[in-house]
DNA sequence: GAGCACTGC
């Protein structure tokens, strides 16, 4: 075994942390004979009989664009064939680059076992909390895309690789367009030696194509591996599109062969609902099982839906749009696709985050289709007419996210890495530009940008730049250490926020026992405040005690370890960033709480509300006059008393605008934390 | 009074 440093943690805890344990080898040790097999089975792959036309095109050109479906072994192959053609030789290495981390692992681990090396040298990978690469010995280099665009904060040429591949091109994230468009600004620049891959799904390839430049790429298509999909249109539109999936699953499970079902919902309440109508339906006969799969479910229970049938029965699955590309069931032969899909949507007028949901697009729909496809000839149901989807209800493709979600993480990005005029910048696709402007004002309230100049404020911006976290979270944990001595709180505060989630688990039955639990921890200040004496009693904890402390308080493991990681990880890059010792282990506990408080409201200042006078359960946006309401999950919705002021760290609009993560605050401090904000009266 | 699509640094 080499000096490679394999799994190494970034979290500056000094201990391997790639606890996630994702990565499997896919051969086992594999023997001689093992190698021989897994030689027969690459050349199987439809990839291979392109392999001589690939390496050509990434000879001869600046930016090769390959499509193929999933299957045909673009992610796995294209690398390696790149290896042995001596891309990866003069110590520059070769990135893959893919939107999800356990992709990025998985592949690394599979490409390791087919060239028959040890991950975490020639071939690694490299993502958030778990780095198995080796800066000497990786030649081929699985990263998350957000992950390579840090490392374009230290080496802003990428120049360790001769080529970068962006997998999933079509996902259309802003880190996977932001890529694509630094990317191109490198090659032009600075580095005509940089080759490019462009890998997508067929409809994308020309968008891509043009933003490249026709003279300089070219398209490869991979004919692909699946099989041919039966589609069935309704005669005319449903009414109900719940009880039509529903339906057709039954009918599918009455008079279709044996094969198992995937059908599409919009959400979770419409998923458990068909569960326990198939449920129902079946009268326990155990010949139709009907399982759900979404991403907020636990992993325990998703993973029920990658167990094969018993004999003699068939399974459906319910899932959201995470069946579309993140997660492959196995033998499915029918889908049902209901033709909607739940999306994040910026409210720019009033700075809310809304979830709609809205018809999927066509390629939404081509892939959904795809899945029926994957082991043998399939059938897709699509609930809605062959008129619909071919009018413009049905868009071509998914709004991209840089034309609905906030934009202010990468232009905070973009400024650190010396793009300064975020207007002309070179998008794949420009954003609104109000929606920009919103970006802009957003930092610049927030003191990381210079309000006349806009350029990145040396002393805040840059550092916010490098924090993984969202603006608003990192200004308030800058701050903490800079003006309002509260670190150790803070670090437990953004930490818990940026899981997104809440930490408490309510199970079936115990409902009462959890909630009457979770008073011992429940801060009169609020839900932050909250979740930090959470994180506090878990990291105090000692960690072999932690899971048993877990299921004693009702509380998530899994949340909270990562919570953990996040905290140590903050806590490194404070470090790094050249705060005092001091600084840094500065607390408020037991002494003034309202130092923590006044802390959040320095970066959560813009989601201040006020209990309306009217109704004195709702609240009011200080800003706008929004109304907003407190979400099930807080501790302020069934508090006999709710403050007159809070800030909070999420709002989202579903059946309404609910806020999370909720803290009281004293109004003056606004007027003295955001003085050009907000006005006095 | 009653609930969140999906990712990532």
């Amino acid at each position: 075994m080499s000096a490679a440093k394999r799994h190494r943690g970034q979290d500056g805890a000094g201990r391997a942390s790639d606890g996630d344990g994702f990565v499997r080898s896919y051969y086992g040790e594999a023997g001689p004979g093992g190698r021989a097999l897994m030689d027969e089975q690459r050349r199987r792959l439809p990839a291979f009989r392109h392999r001589l036309q690939l390496l050509y095109a990434v000879e001869t050109h600046a930016t090769t664009i390959v499509v193929g479906e999933p299957g045909c072994g673009k992610s796995t192959q294209l690398p390696q064939y790149l290896h042995e053609a001596g891309w990866a030789a003069a110590g520059k290495a070769i990135a893959c680059t893919q939107p999800r981390r356990v992709a990025a692992a998985m592949l690394a681990q599979r490409v390791a076992d087919e060239m028959g090396v040890e991950l975490g040298t020639a071939v690694g990978y490299s993502v958030r909390f778990s780095d198995a690469s080796d800066a000497q010995a990786t030649r081929i280099k699985y990263l998350t895309d957000g992950t390579l665009i840090r490392e374009c904060f230290a080496d802003p040429l990428l120049s360790a690789y001769s080529v970068v591949m962006v997998d999933e091109a079509q996902d259309r994230s802003i880190a996977t367009d932001m890529l694509l468009a630094l990317l191109k600004k490198i090659q032009r620049k600075r580095r005509n030696d940089l080759r490019v891959v462009v890998s997508s799904a067929t409809l994308d390839a020309e968008r891509f194509r043009a933003f490249f430049g026709e003279e300089d790429s070219a398209i490869v298509s991979i004919a692909g591996q699946l099989h041919p999909v039966d589609t069935h249109y309704l005669a005319a539109p449903c009414e109900n599109y719940l009880s039509a999936t529903v339906d057709a699953v039954a009918r599918i499970h009455e008079q279709e062969p044996p094969g198992d079902i995937l059908a599409f919902l919009p959400g979770k309440d419409d998923i458990l609902a068909a569960v326990s109508q198939i449920e129902e339906m079946a009268g326990g006969d155990g010949r139709l099982v009907a399982l759900p799969m979404y991403a907020g479910l636990p992993p325990a229970e998703q993973k029920a839906v990658f167990d094969p049938a018993a004999r003699g029965t068939r399974k459906v699955v319910f899932a959201t749009s995470v069946a579309e590309t993140s997660v492959t069931v196995d033998g499915v032969l029918y889908v049902v696709d209901c033709g909607l899909v739940k999306q994040r949507v910026l409210d720019l007028a009033t700075g809310l985050d809304h979830l709609v949901t809205q018809p999927t697009s066509k390629s939404s729909a081509r892939q959904r289709a795809g899945r029926a496809g994957r082991t043998q000839p399939g059938k897709v149901y699509r609930l809605y007419t062959r008129e619909a989807f071919d009018s413009q209800l049905f868009p071509q493709h998914s709004t991209p996210e840089v034309c609905r979600l906030p934009l202010a993480p990468m232009v905070l990005a973009c400024k650190a890495l010396g793009i300064d005029n975020l207007v002309r910048f070179d998008y794949v696709q420009p954003p609104p530009p109000a929606l920009l402007a919103h970006a802009l004002a957003e930092l610049a309230g927030l003191g990381a940008l210079d309000a006349q100049t806009g350029a990145l404020t040396p002393d805040f911006g840059l550092y916010l730049a490098e924090l993984p976290l969202d603006p608003p979270l990192g200004a308030c944990l800058l701050n903490s250490v800079r003006r309002f001595a509260c670190a150790r709180e803070a670090v437990a505060a953004v930490a818990m926020l940026s899981l997104g989630e809440s930490p408490f688990v309510v199970p079936g039955g115990k409902r009462a026992e959890a909630l009457e639990d979770r008073r011992d921890f429940a801060a009169q200040e609020g839900d932050v405040l909250t979740a930090v004496n959470v994180l506090v009693g878990y990291q105090d904890t000692p960690p072999r005690a932690r899971a048993q402390w877990c299921r004693a308080h009702y509380l998530d493991a899994r949340l909270l370890d990562q919570a953990s990681r996040i905290s140590r990880q903050l806590e490194a890059h404070l470090a790094r960033i050249g705060y005092s010792r001091d600084a840094l282990r500065s607390s408020c506990s037991g002494s003034d709480a309202s130092r923590l408080q006044r802390c959040l409201a320095s970066g959560l200042f813009a989601n201040a509300a006020r209990r309306d006078a009217a109704d004195g359960t709702r609240y009011r946006m200080v800003r706008g006059g929004s109304v907003v309401d407190v979400h099930p999950s807080s501790v302020y919705f069934s508090a006999e008393t709710r403050p007159e002021f809070v800030v909070f760290a999420t709002a989202m609009v579903t059946t309404r605008a609910y806020m999370q993560g909720i803290t009281a605050i004293d109004p003056k401090w606004l007027t003295e934390l955001a003085p050009h904000y907000f006005s006095v009266s």
